[in-house]
Order: structure tokens, then C-alpha cells, then sequence
DNA sequence: GCTTGTTAGTTACAAATACAACTATTACAG
DNA sequence: CTGTAATAGTTGTATTTGTAACTAACAAGC
């Protein structure tokens, strides 16, 4: 077998993407049955449990998501009394976003079940391997192949 | 720093998703610009070019890829002229699907930039990474999380 | 043969996403 | 001040995707 043959199943951006669709999927279940939320939604909730009070522009840097999405994510999540708006006085262009009672509660709950979820997925791996998982998939995230085209 | 603090950063399907992301945009551009190509497509294309004559069952099953979606990149394909049809005359549920003289060339081009990008990424890593790192890939994608629901 | 079930693939319609154009507000150069 | 550019966020519209229902062909029991 040649060695420089291609492989899909060596390909890294394939790989990435069906490793992260096979893991995401039963947890994606989980907050869209509890509280009727898209991906784009948990992601606003995750951030603003972790961050504190942040606004849509500081979620879509932290978040690397493009403003309509977090426009559409805020505005779903505020509807069902998920996160608070307060326009801020000195620049009425820029709003502040916070959890509600109620968003904070849900957040708890799924973070609660993302350690577990995480911990879940960890058991396929060994304590090694997940940590130059870890490493690895950072790196990987801050830039495409520098430069490629 | 509590180490028991969730982390999204640390949260495997956040990871994956973000590197996922990342580490396909370019690629992507690449098959869009060149063929006007689709992620399906670009899937069902490789598909075919590595593993010959299929029916689209065979790459539902070797993709993970619902059979919608495969019927519609297939439909596009075949009137791009990417891909022939013809169907099994002994069982005429069946379709066999093969790659064009236009496919082919397309596959040809398409995976050797999959290739020199897919060097690129690896860049990023140290080679004893990159080899965990496809390990680790390959486990998390045969399965989520083991009965977690 | 004739019902019932299964498999391969397609189509219809609702939901989600991407991209561009938009409003409102602030900044800043002259 | 005033005109021009920049920033924060929203909305409109075309694509894409997900889900379910569908057609067509085969299989199996009676």
C-alpha cells in the first residue's frame, strides 16, 4: 500500500468534523428538549454564564461567531426570558446582555451536564491522549493552515 | 482557580466544533471557488474517487450522511456532469454511482490540495501530536458518548 | 396471486444559516 | 458645526438543512 495515498479518514478537516458531530449530537438533544434551544442559543448561554455581562460584539470575538447569528440567538433567548438587554447610557449603540434568574438556572443545569457529558467522552481516551487532545484542538482553532491560499 | 471550574474551552464537542470550524473554511473556499461545489458534494465526490462505483446507501453509511442529503448532492453532481447514474438492472431500487471523466479530474485536483492543506494544518503540530491527535479523532467519531441519555 | 413489510431513493415543507444591505449612533477631520 | 467614516446591532432574502411523508421496487407469508 502506497504510504502517500489518500485518505479520507486521515484528512484532518473530515476527521474534526465527524468527531465533532458524533459528540455533539446526544448533547444538543439535551438542551433542545429542556429548553428549546439551537446551538447558536447554548453558545450565548454558555458565555454569558461563564463572563458575567458581556455584549453581542464581545460574544461574537470570544465566540468567533458572526453577528447575525448572536443577533438572532440574543433576541430568541430574551423572548423566553433567558437573558436581560440594558442599553448602555454613554453609548446608546451597545446593549449588555445578562442571564435572568432564569437564564442562570439553565445554564447551571446544562453545565452541570456538559462536566458530566465531557467526563462521558473522556472514557473512550486516556488521560494522555485527552490532554494532547486538548492542546491539539486549540491550536488548531486559533488559525486555518497559515497561509494556505 | 477551583480545577473542577467548567471550562468551554475545555468542553470536548466546544473544542471540536471550533477546530472543525476553523480548519475547514479555507478548504472550503478551495472546492466552492474552483467547482461550485457544496461540503455534501465535496464529500459524495471523495467518496467515489477513493472507493469506486457506489450506491448512495454505501456512502450514507461510510459518511454518516442522511440519505436526503445524499440524494441532493448526487442530483447536483449528476447534472454538473461529476457523476454518472445507472441503475441495477437486477434490483431497480438501486442506483450505481461513479465518477465522470469530469469527476474524476476534479477528485485528482481537489485531493492533492487536500493533501498539501491537510500538511499545512499538521504544521501546527509536533508529529507525535498529530498522531494522537488522529487517534483520539477516529475513537471520538465512532461513537458519542456511551449510553449517556 | 394478494396483502404486509422492508429497502432505495425522492420530494415537500419547515427551520436554520449566510450574506448583503440596512438603521442608529458615535467619532473625527476640516 | 458639518460631512464622512466607523461601529453596534438588525433585518431581508436567497441558500441550505432537517424531518417527515412519499413513490417505486422487491421480499415473504399466506
Amino acid at each position: 500500500m502506497k504510504t502517500d495515498e489518500f485518505q479520507l479518514q486521515q484528512f484532518l478537516p473530515y476527521l474534526l468534523n465527524q468527531a465533532a458531530e458524533a459528540s455533539s449530537l446526544e448533547f444538543q438533544q439535551i438542551y433542545k428538549d429542556r429548553y428549546g434551544m439551537l446551538r447558536t442559543e447554548w453558545r450565548v448561554l454558555f458565555h454569558l454564564g461563564l463572563y458575567g455581562r458581556l455584549t453581542a460584539s464581545d460574544i461574537g470575538q470570544r465566540a468567533r461567531m458572526h453577528k447575525t447569528k448572536i443577533s438572532r440567538a440574543v433576541h430568541r433567548l430574551n423572548e423566553r426570558r433567558f437573558v436581560d438587554r440594558t442599553r448602555n447610557e454613554d453609548d446608546r449603540r451597545v446593549e449588555y446582555l445578562s442571564l435572568t434568574r432564569q437564564g442562570q438556572a439553565a445554564y447551571d443545569d446544562l453545565r452541570a451536564v456538559a462536566r458530566r457529558y465531557d467526563a462521558a467522552l473522556m472514557d473512550a481516551l486516556d488521560p494522555a491522549e485527552a490532554e494532547v487532545l486538548r492542546r491539539a484542538l486549540l491550536k488548531l482553532s486559533e488559525a486555518g493552515p497559515g497561509g494556505f491560499t
